[in-house]
RNA sequence: GGGCCGUUAACUCAGUAGGUAGAGUAUCUGCCUUUUAAGCAGAGAGUCGCGCGUUCGAGUCGCGCACGGCCCA
């Protein structure tokens, strides 16, 4: 109504007029057996002579995106989600009046038609259409067919487009699909049960963040949208659940960035009876997995202009090595805070009252080693310090038992061997409300249950997170999580289309 | 939150020292029965993101705002 698209009017009073023709716009119930897959692939290799011979018909539908007409003929392409077919339409073929209405059909129009295949002058295989129908009219154009649509704004507010007109966006798409469904098959092949556990949280936990805050009316409480899942999947290890994941959305109250999208995907997997080393292993095998499935089995691939290799195993530094080995840091600063301070500074890192030395190890490696980290890297070690949640090292009180994986110069995987004692788990988050108190606001909170539970005993075990988002923009070289996201967050549109 | 950049027809983009806006695609009309960025001839289509200011005159200069992108915190 308020679009003042001439186009669009136009189309409008078409419909219309095709209306009263008794032509329905937007007919239900027509079947269509084939897919133009089921076309294709036989026919592939087929000469024009053997086409011919066959004669077989076809029933296929799809969205027009090419119309090339002529007096009393025309070539159109049809598209349906798997691929697309060139079909022909010819007066003396469907009828005059059928033809008069194929002349009225628009780029964007879903049609049905049915015809037999056969091959032009320049072997395209292309359906000789016997009859068609108008399955939905199209009311707007669609973007140029030439440069497509480009505007990255429209790209994500109007994704529905951007996927009719950019086979590389649904490309994407099927290979993140696939990618999840690789993780699903080998996790539940190894014995691992997926569960869901409550996105709304009375205690958001499991992680280092600031959550959304939400009301429920009926039950007049806040809740917070989860962080993470971990504090829950490690009540099903304490339940009985020996290997659990889940594959969900985590929400963070953050800013927005190529990197980061307010509510993302994470995957979660627990295994009793494992440490963190194993779970190196495993996160190898996870990826191996995932190339096998989606990068046609090829362990090398290419991210933003770097050759990464999957190929395992990979390097494995600790924390403090990689500080010192790849990062060019002083060994003082590992063994002493003062030196520790007097390099951050130097390198333009600034430090806050509640951050002690371990905090300030982690700061440094983000800024001195992680953007050096492009092929696949374990660093484990962590410091105690940001990792309330993680195992001790035995014989390095100040360290835990934990890893994160990167690659890209990007954080992939974390993962470390869980505490299961629940006094020390009592002290560490006790430690966490002092870092609150003197102002760390992401700081974990007190969860009374969850010590409830480890005092019932939970089975020693080691968990993993790997953000999902990334993984995808990995393997389909996408340089914004906004790629690989079908609607990311946006501000609304000020006029509402 | 800060810095830089962008916003012109439905889409992709031009716009020259500030002088009343252009191209291609798409659309409409005519011709055309093997085209494929089909072709030929013609036509219509724009609050130049929004507001205020400077100026005789603003798409163009200044300020503010909105939305988006990149970088930084």
């Amino acid at each position: 109504m308020e679009d003042l698209n001439v186009v669009t009017r136009e189309r409008i009073e078409k419909a219309v007029e095709m209306e009263s023709r008794n032509v329905a716009l937007y007919p239900n119930g027509y079947a269509v057996p084939h897919r133009i897959n089921d076309v294709v692939g036989p026919a592939g290799n087929k000469t024009a002579e053997e086409l011919e011979a066959e004669q077989q018909v076809y029933t296929i539908a799809g969205r027009v995106l090419a119309i090339r007409s002529f007096g009393k003929s025309t070539f159109m392409h049809l598209s349906d989600s798997d691929r697309k077919i060139q079909i022909y339409i010819q007066k003396n073929q469907v009828g005059e009046e059928s033809y008069e209405l194929a002349k009225k059909l628009d780029i964007g129009d879903i049609i049905r038609v049915t015809g037999r295949l056969f091959r032009t002058k320049t072997n395209e295989l292309t359906v000789q259409v016997d009859e068609f129908v108008l399955l939905t009219k199209n009311l707007r154009p669609l973007p140029e067919k030439y440069h497509g649509l480009k505007d990255i704004e429209l790209r994500y507010r109007q994704r529905y487009v951007d996927l009719i007109v950019n086979e590389q966006v649904r490309e994407t798409f099927r290979k993140r699909a696939a990618i999840v469904q690789s993780i699903r098959e080998l996790l539940t092949g190894r014995g691992f049960l997926e569960v869901e556990t409550p996105m709304m949280q009375p205690i958001a936990g499991g992680a280092t963040a600031k959550p959304f805050k939400t009301h429920h009316n009926a039950l007049d409480m806040d809740l917070f949208l989860r962080i993470a899942p971990e504090l829950y999947l490690k009540r099903l290890l304490v339940g009985g659940f020996e290997r659990v994941f889940e594959l969900n959305r985590n929400f963070r109250n953050e800013g927005v960035s190529t990197q980061h999208n307010p509510e993302f995907t994470m995957l979660e997997f627990y295994q009793a009876y494992a440490t963190y080393k194993d779970l190196m292993d495993l996160t190898e095998e996870i990826f191996a997995k995932i190339a096998r499935d989606v990068n046609e089995g090829q362990m090398r691939l290419e991210y933003q202009g770097h050759v990464i290799d999957l190929s395992p195993p990979w390097d494995r530094f600790t924390l403090a090595e990689s500080l010192v080995k790849i990062g060019d840091v002083p060994e003082g600063a590992i063994e002493n805070f003062d030196e520790a301070v007097a390099f951050a500074r130097s390198v333009g890192i600034g430090i806050e009252k509640f951050e002690g030395h371990g905090k300030l190890l982690t700061k440094i490696f983000d800024e001195v080693v992680e953007p050096r980290l492009i092929q696949p890297t374990f660093i484990y070690q962590y410091p105690l310090e940001v990792s309330p949640l993680s195992r001790k090292t035995e014989g390095s009180p100040d360290f835990v038992d934990r890893f994160e994986l990167f690659m890209a110069a990007r954080e992939m995987a974390n993962a470390f061997s869980e505490l299961n004692d629940p006094r020390d788990q009592r002290e560490r988050f006790n430690a966490q409300l002092e870092a609150r108190r003197a102002g760390d606001e992401e700081a974990h909170q007190m969860d009374e249950d969850y010590i409830r539970a480890l005092e019932y005993g939970m089975p020693p075990a080691a968990g993993e997170g790997i953000g999902i988002d990334r993984l995808v923009m990995l393997f389909t070289d996408s340089p914004s999580i906004r790629d690989v996201i079908l609607f990311p967050h946006m501000r609304p549109e000020k006029k509402t289309q």
